[in-house]
DNA sequence: ATGTTAAATTTGTCTAGACATCTATACATA
DNA sequence: TATGTATAGATGTCTAGACAAATTTAACAT
């Protein structure tokens, strides 16, 4: 290989190393060459291949694991969608960092839809959560929820310090709930949720549409979530 | 200095500098002691301090220029509120990296207020403009900008690929324009406006409501904007 | 005083080597 | 089978030195 002057030569490995990606030399999950090799292939110092893979690790491009190697992050996510699937769970399985986050929540009387799917009266006063699901930083779904105000009173300042729904329920006896349905579709973002999966307006998102019911049956949640279709592929078995 | 064993140098040096800089040894603004400096004090080799620094410069607390010197970054920008101060310029002279994001919008009929302030009659088409202003990724500011959709037809497309409403204002002809009136208040932000600046909803948020014209005093645009107030500070002189 | 040039200062990049820490694998042992 | 252990392979940290690039400072000439 050789170096255009100009540049540092750290910034033309990792400019190398991102074609190399993007033209699918490594894909999505591979593990990359270890230091020793691509200090092989180039020609230069340990250091300095350290410095360019340094830079892919903040953009989030590579990960990597000490006495591992080094993987290329999966953009897309695959999104199993199962009766017991957690966000959580998915996330961090994949070696990526989950985080929700709670954008705003309300009490209000539910509306007729909301009602039915969480089969109490309409009016009756319920929880509505909405919140950004994150990886690594990185905005992968937008979900409205809706849960009983009676049954959860209190359960949105524990959400916010777990930051996890199913953390929240353990706290009000729920050790197991599954989800009951899944109805999904396609659509264009609102403004404001294409704003908070930073994704141009004019890229779809999967929206679903789910009743989560504890283990007597009983539904506890219904929610509207939209991934970024960009980032997420749902997975049916 | 004594290190304990466990946690690695440099990070022991980023957190010494950390509460330095939170201590107020170093002050938002002053020059950090240089590379060398810092070597003697900790007794570590430089490319152990510029480890530190490096962390602390992704992190967004100091600031490094090449042949000068690191400078702790000024987290509260002091915005002046004059009838020609720009935002953009404001920020590139703190040597902080401008941007300012559209998150939404929309053409729709004036309402009363909105048609007084632009000087046009209730119910004329204006273009509603939502946006977010950032200084090295942070933001700084939401704004909602109303400008008379006739005169201006076409303008949300260059103001998306500018990032400045100056500069899309200059491709329609208006070369200078100034600050006719700004109001000033302090308000609690909504859930939404809290979520776009990343701040909590117990922080206030400085409000300000202005007016700007063209050079001949025809109102072009009538703008709602609520700044962080953890992270801007209005300056009238 | 003012502008130019040269030197000194300061951060950026690259190389080189040593040892630490973590992971995976194979192997011995209970 | 299960568990510990040794070893090799991989990334993480620290040191050392050299030179490049950008900036500031000082000296100098005009």
């Amino acid at each position: 290989m050789d170096w255009e002057p100009g540049l540092s030569i750290w910034k033309q490995i990792e400019k190398q190393l991102l074609s190399d990606i993007s033209e699918g030399v490594f894909a999505p999950g591979d593990k990359m060459p270890t230091e020793m090799e691509m200090v092989r292939r180039f020609g230069v110092n340990r250091h300095t291949v350290r410095r360019a893979m340094s830079a892919l690790v903040d953009s989030n491009v590579v990960r990597v694991e000490q006495g591992r190697g080094a993987f290329v992050q999966e953009q897309i996510l695959d999104y199993p969608l199962g009766s017991k699937t957690r966000f959580s769970q998915i996330v961090s399985g994949r070696h990526r960092l989950p985080d929700k986050r709670l954008v705003s929540h309300e009490v209000l009387k539910a509306s007729a839809a909301v009602a039915q799917h969480l089969d109490v009266k309409p009016g009756t006063r319920v929880i509505e959560l909405f919140s950004v699901s994150e990886a690594d930083g990185v905005p992968l779904a937008v979900s409205t929820s809706y849960l009983p105000a009676g049954r959860f009173d209190g359960i949105v300042e524990i959400f916010m310090e777990t930051k996890s729904l199913t953390e929240a329920l353990k706290r009000f006896g729920i050790d197991d709930y599954s989800r009951k349905t899944t109805r999904i579709s396609a659509t264009l973002p609102s403004s404001r949720v294409a704003s908070l999966l930073k994704q141009a307006k004019n890229r779809p998102v999967i929206s679903t549409e789910s009743v989560d019911v504890d283990s007597a049956g009983v539904p506890i949640e219904y929610g509207v979530t939209a991934f970024s279709s960009d980032r997420v592929q749902l997975i049916v078995e």
